[in-house]
DNA sequence: GTCTATATCGAGATAGAC
DNA sequence: GTCTATCTCGATATAGAC
């Protein structure tokens, strides 16, 4: 892998796991066993570099979200199986756990990544429900702008829950609740 | 307002903005018009404010929890006051925040706040559930202690999707979207 | 209780040699 | 492309005077 492959791969594992005021350039070099005159080669500077970092973690969850979502089956099957994905639930989501960071919101270009992949993935989720309506698998139209909001934020939510009570218990329980309300409109 | 008063106010205005890891014993210092002897004669360090800070975050939480849950009316309505309470939605939850903080997970000191105040919010919603259920006043009776996970959920990941879009909508629709769904039951 | 001085270390980068 | 040197600040304290 070339240094500045490293050096992207090691800034997404440092953003997830402690966010972009937390990520100090020189742990990026030291976990990419780069030097610092090599960075500053490849990269303008640490927010370049979390650009960098950044649009290709949008691109890894946008494909993962992608594959459940466009699976064969009902409405309800493909949410499901968005819902029950495997996910590493106590290290929470590498795109949503950057909406807590300040500098990264107070960044109209580093923020523009996260804002365009829920957006797109609202949507994705509203057009399998939609799919879902015109089948007729609802009995209860639910609304899909809304009910595509709710299952975004519950995931997103469960994480934050997960993660203070340092267990995954309080995720599955937001999933399969969430998984049992829509389930009753069919 | 005393010094000790000043540095603890200062501290939860920081962490709600900054998170843990980004506010630093200067930043409070400042903001509460205190000398760096005056910090460190009323508090250990930076974790031992964090603590006293965190520990007023969660009360006060609580109490605008407890005000609109225990009010009268259906569990519904009830759990309808939750949701749509007047919030600082672009700011974010002051508690959930740090749940993103790497620094307060990984101390169980730290930590331990969080856990205690979404495990009790999590319960005080699921008994306004089973009360409306013993009260007949679902008639697809949902499980509350899941149901209880996506309330809570719900509102934690609108945050983080309101955030990200800097705009409100997308925390709006998901508790509007949870509240139909959840009114479907009745 | 509050102040100033001092200390150590890391953040985040620039400069120029190789 | 990579390396080392250097720079300026801030983070996070401790020490001791007042």
């Amino acid at each position: 892998m070339s240094t500045s492959e490293r050096l992207i791969e090691s800034t997404r594992q440092l953003l997830w796991e402690r966010g972009y005021v937390g990520t100090s350039p020189k742990a990026i070099q030291q976990l990419a066993d780069a030097g610092q005159g090599s960075m500053y080669h490849h990269f303008s500077g640490k927010a370049d570099l979390a650009l960098a970092a950044i649009r290709r973690d949008v691109e890894q969850q946008r494909e993962l979200a992608e594959e459940v979502l466009s699976a064969p089956g009902t409405a309800l099957e493909r949410i499901s199986g968005y819902l029950l994905r495997e996910r590493d639930v106590l290290r929470g989501c590498p795109v949503g756990r950057l909406a807590q960071d300040p500098d990264i919101i107070a960044s109209p270009v580093l923020r523009e990544p996260l804002e365009e992949t829920f957006h797109w993935l609202r949507n994705r989720i509203a057009q399998v429900l939609t799919e879902g309506r015109q089948r007729g698998e609802f009995t209860r139209e639910p609304d899909p702008a809304a009910t595509a909001a709710v299952i975004v934020s519950v995931v997103q939510g469960g994480y934050v829950l997960a993660r203070s009570a340092d267990s995954t218990e309080p995720f599955d329980q937001a999933v399969t609740g969430a998984l049992a309300l829509l389930a009753a409109h069919c």
